[in-house]
DNA sequence: CGCATACTTGAAATAGTTCAAAAGACGTGG
DNA sequence: CCACGTCTTTTGAACTATTTCAAGTATGCG
């Protein structure tokens, strides 16, 4: 069941694989990329705003959360990556770190270098736009989440959340039975809906009782799909889970 | 005091130099980019989400809002474009749109079409990672938007847009006296930061009130921006608006 | 002048917060 | 393996920021 580090470039080259096309020497260079593995304890925040990184972080297995802090110790979520993301690929065009990466669960982090990722951009012009392209798919997401938090209500903003985490998690082949990994407090869960964790609770509780989906203690059950689309509003186009973004060329 | 289209490449390039260095042929290959002006009336959706674009959106003059629509039919802004601003950018990497342009104000638009980009980053790598770097800084803009819409009251997020808008125009030269063009109306202004219309009223109100801002038809004034910034916990450090990305090259 | 759109204000309703407390889960050390 | 402390979840009750509903005033345009 765990992914072991080795894997790790190979899961990154799928994720690209998933919007972009590439050669087989584009290919190569991904998977010859260097790299090194690291663990995140749960809770730990592994990165932290004002650092100059020098490295950017590939999820390998775990749970990390994209975050800012407020002055009265609030924090916002605004962003989660699963194992595959890249979670801070911005931070190799920007890296004066402006957010926050904090391990939702005990997370495996492969760093790699700046210097080898914009190497890459320079000799495979079609590596520089599957970068880009997968930050700006990273803003899609964001994106949608300032819609939820500022035009839904609390319900539809769960009920959002866990669609895209379904949608997520499907992709690398995690989701079995409707159910997928998601082992987060609920209050990390409410700092990443913009509601408190007393709230979500009863959110929770509703979905639960009207037998839309339950939350583990590790996980995420998805019982009725349609009804939790309904609810959230959810549409995944926002997503670009396919590879249609072939450039129109001259 | 209008801009003529013919200097809306320059003011690009002026953008883009504001975080990266590019040098004298990459510059040229900016102010020689093929462009088209169009005109965009008030309140017209000039992208719609759905449109399958072949060139990108870059702000002449005016003011345009990237938005959403929910089913009820409230909207959701998730970011306002000023001039200089290419809107859509991200478009050239991800050409299915997911997000609408809306013209605030009566906007003038250069079409830039995507496959010129495109070459440029294949002949220019340096230029790859300007467009990236500018999609990134996008991106961070969302995420500070996602938290004050999250974790702030009605005031603080107010005050927070205003700052983020007072230092975006002030980059571009059209801050004149704590007063820069805003000529937004309060429908527009409360789907940017997930209020009714009503509320926000009574937000700007409580702001002229204590002598912090005002909000005229086609302005905003500043009266005191350090009150300002401390009712919205502004740090500017998100916008990046200093050119210190140069990457730490191996 | 008359109509449409935007702004302003008041009063009632409500979704979500805050405060408070108890019950369950989990690991640690004795 | 039991006792203890910590963290998380759950529930209740009071409170409040924001919404909703409603009406009236200004502003601009044909």
């Amino acid at each position: 069941m765990a992914r072991k580090a080795g894997d790790a470039l190979g899961l990154y080259l799928e994720r690209l694989l998933l919007r972009s096309t590439l050669s087989d020497a584009e290919r190569q260079a991904i998977l010859d990329l260097p790299a090194q593995a690291t663990l995140a304890d749960v809770h730990h925040d592994f990165v932290r705003i004002g650092d100059k990184l020098n490295h950017a972080c590939l999820i390998v297995e775990g749970l990390v959360a994209r975050f800012a802090q407020i002055r009265n110790g609030d924090r916002g979520f605004v962003a989660f990556h699963i194992p595959g993301d890249m979670a801070d690929l911005h931070s190799v065009v920007v890296p004066n770190i402006t957010w926050a990466l904090h391990a939702v669960v005990p997370s495996t982090i492969l760093r790699i270098p700046h210097a080898a990722l914009i190497d890459l951009t320079v000799r495979f012009p079609a590596l520089a736009l599957a970068f880009w392209r997968d930050c700006v798919v990273d803003g899609n997401v964001m994106a949608q989440w300032t819609v939820n938090i500022a035009r839904k209500d609390a319900v539809g903003r769960v009920a959002h959340l866990f669609c895209e985490m379904y949608y997520r998690y499907r992709v690398i082949g995690l989701v079995a039975g409707g159910r997928f990994p998601f082992g987060i407090t609920q209050i990390n869960l409410a700092d990443s809906v913009g509601l408190t964790s007393i709230h979500l609770n009863r959110v929770l509780k509703r979905l639960r009782e009207e037998g839309i989906a339950t939350k583990e203690a590790d996980s995420v059950t998805i019982l009725d799909f349609a009804r939790l689309a309904a609810v959230g509003e959810f549409d995944p186009a926002y997503l670009q889970l396919r590879n249609d973004h072939r450039p129109t060329r001259g």
